[in-house]
RNA sequence: GGAGAGAUGGCUGAGUGGUCGAAAGCAACGCUUUGCUAAAGCGUCGUAGCCCUUAAAGGCUACCGAGGGUUCGAAUCCCUCUCUCUCCGCCA
């Protein structure tokens, strides 16, 4: 949520990065205002009666314990408490209604984010290791997991329908040990604390990082109990400090957190999407970090350092674009994203987002630390990345590795965690 | 699912119609004094909004789980809701 001051002091600054981002929230500013000066008068005058009524009132307290007649002064106090009761609707559905526009209105892209319309804009910033060349014609990953048995995705459909798959053996043995690789490179190599988060949350979770009110349809809803699955980790982890005043001396806050993660994906059905590129359930380890605000660009770069050495250790072909304001993500001031290269597809798919929010999903949440300076309370940034998707990195990593007799030979550093060197192709 | 209890400031915990934004204690911060890993004394110490200011300072208002009601006036009385805890039942 943007700081109504800001809109307020610096409102063309606003209109302006608002209109990169290409959508049409910038037109809500003016409408912002108004309502702003709206709500400001009417609190003003209800306030100056506010004060009338509690120094009259204490006058009525002492002069009835004196036995004076206080009637007549009852009377016109009643019309003023009828006139702060009208007020008070009044302000309250002027405040309601900006707090609903300000929900509504997007992150403000930061001045390091180059502008741009669309994807087709995005700088390419990096590029690691390089094409694999292959002696045979590389298989993509639906044929190899389905020859090798890792993945059902008949099964998948059989039971939860499109979109869903069944990893089996070998297939269930390697998620298992994507898992803990990540976890363990994150939490003894990089300094994050592990966190088990619930799957399901409250809506008002959702609100603080973003998701809801705009984005509701991607998500899956328990209706009768109102709890929403959880479409990243994102989501609990970075409520664990809602609605907090953190010590600030305990920031950065680094949290890195396994999860399945439940995405209705409504309006990409269909999207001639092959394989386990895009599913409505997807394991995924996230990293969230909460950090003073002159940290936060540092910290970006950093966390997405975080996430590039999974793909590093793993030996596998990246590259690193940085979004433009046409493509940054609604909550997002800056974002990377790291795509790794997937042989069988001729194509790279998107394993990580990593994304500054500065203090846009900490006003909404409430997320605050007292400054030592100044006392007052102040709001730290937010961040968050993946590190990595793992379904996307199980696709790179079976079409990178894969043999000329179908079989699958791993990178030395998840062997430990698969506890063999590779997937050895059945004989028929 | 059944029964009961509760929700007050960072924490503990007083407060049942009028100078209560709220006693007291703890924690924290500052100062003083003494001094071997500390104690004592004094002071400061909730959140948000509005107004006035270049700013600082200041003034005002609201907030004692949430919403509504009674009243000139509500932490305090009434109603509704939410949540938490305990016990029983069921269950991985």
């Amino acid at each position: 949520m943007l700081d109504i001051r800001i809109i307020r002091e610096q409102a063309e600054t606003v209109r302006t990065r608002l209109r990169q981002r290409g959508g049409e929230e910038w037109t809500l500013v003016d409408e912002v205002l108004s309502l702003d000066e709206a709500r400001r008068a009417g609190e003003t005058e209800k306030q100056s009666l506010q004060s009338e009524r509690n120094r009259v009132s204490k006058d009525i307290g002492i002069a009835r314990k004196q036995g004076q007649d206080t009637a007549a002064i009852e009377a016109g106090m009643r019309a003023i408490g009828d006139r702060i009761d009208v007020l008070n609707h009044e302000t309250a559905d002027l405040d309601a209604r900006q707090e609903t526009l300000l929900l509504s209105i997007p992150n403000l892209p930061h001045e390091a984010c180059p502008v741009g319309h669309s994807a087709e804009e995005n700088p390419e910033v990096r590029v690691w290791g390089s094409k694999p060349a292959f002696a045979f014609e590389p298989k993509d990953h639906v044929t190899l997991g389905t020859d090798l048995k890792m993945l059902d995705f008949e099964a998948g459909v059989k039971i939860s329908g499109s979109a869903f798959v069944v990893y089996r053996g070998a297939g269930a043995r390697l998620e298992r040990a994507l898992i803990n690789f990540l976890l363990d490179l994150h939490t003894t190599q990089h300094g994050y604390t592990e966190i088990a988060p619930p799957l399901l949350v409250k809506p008002e979770a959702l609100f603080g990082t973003g998701n809801l009110p705009k984005f509701g349809d991607q998500l899956y809803h328990c209706e009768v109990d109102n709890l929403y699955l959880l479409p990243t980790a994102e989501v609990p982890v970075t409520n664990l400090h809602r609605e907090e005043i953190v010590d600030p001396a305990s920031l950065p806050i680094c949290y890195a957190a396994y999860t399945p993660c439940f995405r209705r994906e409504a309006g990409s059905a269909g999207l001639g999407t092959r394989g386990l590129i895009r599913m409505h359930q997807f394991d995924k380890v996230e990293l969230v970090k909460i950090c003073l605000p002159q940290d936060s660009m540092e910290e970006l770069e950093k966390l997405t350092a975080n996430a590039e050495k999974v793909l590093q250790l793993l030996g596998l072909h990246y590259r690193v674009i940085e979004l433009c304001t046409g493509d940054i993500g609604f909550g997002s001031a800056k974002t990377y994203d790291i795509e790794v290269w997937a042989p069988g597809q001729g194509t790279f798919l998107e394993v990580s987002s990593c994304s500054n929010f500065g203090d846009y999903q900490s006003r909404r949440m409430k997320l605050r630390y007292k400054d030592p300076e100044t006392r007052k309370n102040l709001y730290p940034h937010t961040l968050n990345g993946s590190g990595t998707a793992l379904a996307r990195l199980f696709v790179a990593l079976v079409e990178t590795y894969q043999q000329h007799d179908g079989s699958i030979l791993l990178p030395p550093a998840l062997v430990p965690y698969f506890g063999r060197s590779g997937i050895a192709a059945l004989t028929p």
